[in-house]
RNA sequence: GGCUAGGUGGCAGAGUGGUCAUGCAGCGGCCUGCAAAGCCGUCUACGCCGGUUCGAUUCCGACCCUAGCCUCCA
C-alpha cells in the first residue's frame, strides 16, 4: 500500500496523508475573487491544485475538492461602480470569463465553487457564534472583530508571535480595535453599498470569515486538506483558523498547503511593477496551453518561479520532446511497468512534478530507442503507459499529430518568429509529395528547393525510413 | 526589526553522506544525398567559512546574498 507525504505548513514538515475517512478526502482551496482576469500566477495556484485533486484521485481517494468564489469584496464594489454595473452581473460576467481562462487551461471542475454571496446565513450564524464564545466582540463603530488574543494557537501557521506581529505592524490604530491585530468579521454596511440584515445591523462579511464559514459547511468542523497561495499564509489562514477553531472548538485542517509565486525578474508579480500577465493574453502566444502546465510543473509547487518568454520556449521544446516520440506509434492499451511505479514514488512525496517529469523523458528516451530498432510493439506500449501518467498531471492530453500542426506562434521577444508565408495543411502535403517525387529522381536541388520553401512557412520536414516524410511547425 | 523560503554546471531545475537527475543550449560522433528528428559520448555544478565524518553539495554552526510575508493579494 502507498502513502502519500505531503508537505504541512503547520508543522513545517512532510506528514503521511492520513485521511479522517478512511478513503475519502476535504479538499478546500482560496479559490478567486472575481474583479478581474486570471494572472500567471492564480494560473499557477490553479493547476498546482488541480495537480494535486487530479493525483488524490488517481490514487484511489475520494476527494471533495471545493474550491470558494469571493464575490463581494471592496475591490469588486469599487470595479462595479466604476463601471457603473449592478454588482451581480458584474461579477456574473467575471466569472464567466474566468471560467473560460479554466477551461484554456485544462483545470478538472471542483465538486462545488462555493459563492460567499450564496453563503451568508452560515456567515452569520459563525459571528454569533464566536460572539457566544467570547472571541469576538462588537466594536464601537458597530462592527465585528475578533480578539486575537483569545485565541491561543494564533500566530501557529505562520511561526508569528503576537508581540512580532505588534511590533512590525504597518497598519494605523484603529480605535475601533481592542487590538491592532484584531480584524473584522463583520462589517457595518456603508451608504451605498450591498449590505445583508444581520444581529448587528446590515452589513457584509470580511473576508477571511468567509473561508472558514463555507469549507466548515461544505467539508465540515474538521477536514483533511487546505490550500491557497503563500501570500495567503498570514493573515488569512491564520485567521481562518483562529476562526473555525474559535466557533466550533474542533481541529479544522489537517494539513495545509501553500504553492509558492510566480516572480517576474525574480519579484513577485504584480500590478503595482507592472509586471502581470493574464493567461488570456499568454495563452494565444503559445502552441497549447499545456505548454504552460509543464512550464508550471517543470519546477516544484512550493517555490518560487521565474516567468520569462525563454523558460516558456524551453517548456515548448521539452514538451515537444514527449509528442515527437509519440509520433507514428499505433494507439494500444497502457500497462504498467516500473517507470509508473517511479512516478508513483515521485509524487507520493509531495507532489515532485520536477521528477515526475524526468520519469517522462527517459520513458520517451525509451520510446525513441525502440522505435529506431524497429521494436514498434515495445515503442507504443511505452507511449501508452507515458501517455497514462502524463495524463494524470494534465500533460500529453492531444494528439501528437496535432501538436505537431500547432505553431509556437510568435510574440516580440519569442525567440523564433512567425512564419514568413503562411500555408495549409493541403498545400504543405502538396509540396511534400513534390518534394518526395523529387527524391526519388535523384533530384536533390529541387528537393533542397522546397524544403526552403516550406522552412519559410515554419515548416520542418523528417525524412523516414521508406520514403515516407513527417512534418511539423516551429 | 521579526518570521518564512531559497542560494546547484551556459540556462532552467530535481536530488543525494561516497558510481546517473532531467530538459534546453554547446561540442564530438552515429544515422541522413544533405538536413531534421533520434541515438551515443562530452561539457571538472552544488554561496562563503568553520565543524562532525574515512568521506559532505547533502548533517551541524556562523556569515554573506536573494525573494516573500508582517497592509489587499494566488
Amino acid at each position: 500500500m502507498h502513502t502519500i507525504r505531503i508537505h504541512n505548513s503547520l508543522t513545517g514538515e512532510k506528514e503521511e496523508l492520513r485521511p479522517i475517512v478512511p478513503g475519502k478526502l476535504g479538499l478546500y482551496v482560496c479559490g478567486m475573487t472575481v474583479y478581474d482576469y486570471v494572472h500567471i500566477g492564480h494560473g499557477r495556484m490553479l493547476m498546482v491544485f488541480d495537480v494535486v485533486n487530479r493525483y488524490l484521485r488517481h490514487r484511489g481517494y475520494e476527494v471533495t475538492y471545493i474550491r470558494n468564489i469571493t464575490d463581494i469584496d471592496d475591490k469588486i464594489i469599487k470595479r462595479a461602480a466604476e463601471r457603473n454595473e449592478p454588482i451581480d452581473t458584474f461579477t456574473d460576467r467575471v466569472i464567466a470569463a474566468q471560467n473560460e481562462d479554466f477551461a484554456q487551461l485544462g483545470l478538472e471542475i471542483p465538486d462545488v465553487e462555493p459563492r460567499v454571496t450564496q453563503y451568508l446565513p452560515n456567515i452569520i450564524s459563525m459571528v454569533g457564534q464566536l460572539i457566544e464564545r467570547g472571541h469576538a466582540y462588537v466594536a464601537p463603530n458597530g462592527d465585528v472583530m475578533y480578539s486575537v488574543t483569545t485565541f491561543e494557537g494564533y500566530g501557529k501557521l505562520s511561526g508569528k508571535r503576537l508581540a512580532d506581529l505588534r511590533a512590525g505592524a504597518r497598519v494605523d490604530v484603529d480605535e475601533a480595535k481592542r487590538d491592532p491585530l484584531d480584524f473584522v468579521l463583520w462589517k457595518q454596511a456603508k451608504p451605498g453599498e450591498p449590505s445583508w440584515p444581520s444581529p448587528w445591523g446590515a452589513g457584509r462579511p470580511g473576508w477571511h470569515i468567509e473561508c472558514s464559514a463555507m469549507s466548515t459547511a461544505l467539508l465540515g468542523t474538521h477536514f483533511d486538506l487546505h490550500g491557497g497561495g503563500m501570500d495567503l499564509k498570514f493573515p488569512h489562514h491564520e485567521n481562518e483558523i483562529a476562526q473555525s477553531c474559535g466557533a466550533t472548538g474542533d481541529r479544522f485542517v489537517n494539513l495545509w498547503m501553500h504553492n509558492g509565486f510566480v516572480n517576474i525578474d525574480n519579484e513577485k508579480m504584480s500590478k503595482s511593477l507592472g509586471n502581470f500577465f493574464t493567461v488570456r493574453e499568454v495563452l494565444p502566444t503559445l502552441r497549447h496551453p499545456e505548454v504552460l502546465r509543464y512550464f508550471i510543473l517543470s519546477s516544484h509547487y512550493r517555490g518560487p518561479i521565474n516567468y520569462s518568454l525563454d523558460q516558456l520556449d524551453q517548456a515548448d521544446a521539452a514538451l515537444g520532446r514527449l509528442y515527437t516520440a509519440l509520433r507514428e506509434l499505433p494507439v494500444v492499451p497502457a500497462v504498467e511497468s516500473e517507470y509508473t511505479a517511479k512516478f508513483h514514488e515521485v509524487m507520493d512525496d509531495d507532489f515532485n512534478t520536477p521528477e515526475a517529469i524526468a520519469v517522462f523523458q527517459t520513458m520517451s528516451r525509451e520510446i525513441n530507442i525502440a522505435k529506431a530498432a524497429g521494436k514498434t510493439p515495445q515503442a507504443a506500449a511505452l507511449a501508452a503507459e507515458l501517455r497514462a501518467i502524463a495524463g494524470v498531471v494534465g500533460l500529453l492530453k492531444i494528439d501528437p499529430e496535432e501538436w505537431a500542426r500547432r505553431s509556437k506562434g510568435s510574440v516580440p521577444g519569442r525567440s523564433s518568429g512567425a512564419a514568413v508565408t503562411q500555408l495549409t495543411d493541403e498545400e504543405i502535403e502538396a509540396l511534400i509529395q513534390a518534394r518526395i517525387e523529387a527524391r526519388k529522381a535523384r533530384n536533390w536541388a529541387e528537393s533542397d528547393r522546397i524544403r526552403d520553401e516550406l522552412v519559410k512557412a515554419g515548416i520542418i520536414l523528417e525524412d523516414k525510413p521508406g520514403g515516407k516524410t513527417v512534418w511539423r511547425r516551429v
